[in-house]
DNA sequence: ATAGGTTCCGTACCCAAGTACGGAGTCAAG
DNA sequence: CTTGACTCCGTACTTGGGTACGGAACCTAT
């Protein structure tokens, strides 16, 4: 089960060697012990871990914040696991939310893009204000 | 209308000085024309651009992305604000899948915790997996 | 048993996005 | 007309997230 090496992992991963490596020191991936003087080997759980912290990455969190939602992968106590993942929920729903507006504006702009030639002006500030001026 | 000095801008917009000026080295905010020796002045505008780019830089879009976000809100030839329009909306798209299966996942999470105790393990990394080896 | 390619580990370096610092200029209040 | 707060601008430092480097140990294939 324990298939890859180190560097296997990191392109199963699509990421460098040094990366999971990084990862290994910042206690975001563990590293197994090796079988005496020997080479770690590593599976698709890991695989799947790193994908998920690029993932995260993308869509705005920290390494910090990868950690704490790791932690709740990896099994805390419920009051404490519950009070990180009502935390975060707030968190994502607000992105969400964000992302949802850009996501409307965008696609408002490349319909009249379609329609339309010559200069466009595309309201994306406005999308993402809090309460506009009026 | 313009009745901002740079520190009243940062303040507004919840950031430092230092970050205005930053910004308008990098070419995201227009350093408004001086009036001769004097202060520059900046309006409600600015504090809604400097806004938009946090809210931006918090899903995980970095300053260049901004910049082409940027540029769409500013008006350009529509043949070019198209396609980067619908670069960015695909990927905002995947961003948005992304934190919806968190979203859901946390959910859920939330909601076993409230009718369990003892240890819960919240499958978040499978909430992102492209394609679970099974 | 040794050469070539990994792994391991530590240290050093890199880039993005700020933050801090310091001197000179400006401006309003006393 | 000076004092204190702020602006302007350049340069330098910091932090987060990696990357690169280099020597020693290891593991095949010949």
């Amino acid at each position: 089960m324990q298939t890859f090496t180190i560097s296997g992992l990191a392109q199963a991963a699509g990421v460098n060697v040094e990366t999971i490596r990084f990862y290994q020191r910042r206690g975001l991936l563990a590293e197994p012990d090796k079988p005496l003087g020997g080479i770690r080997r590593y599976g698709e759980a890991e695989v799947a871990r790193v994908l998920f912290i690029k993932a995260a990455q993308r869509i705005g969190f920290t390494l910090d914040e990868v950690a704490q939602l790791l932690q709740l992968d990896d099994g805390t106590q419920c009051a404490e696991a519950r009070a990180i993942a009502e935390h975060k929920l707030a968190d994502v729903r607000a992105r969400l939310a964000d992302l949802q507006r850009i996501e409307t504006t965008l696609t408002q702009l490349v319909e009249r893009c379609a329609t339309k030639r010559g200069k466009v002006c595309c309201p994306l500030i406005a999308a993402l204000q809090p309460a506009p001026a009026r």
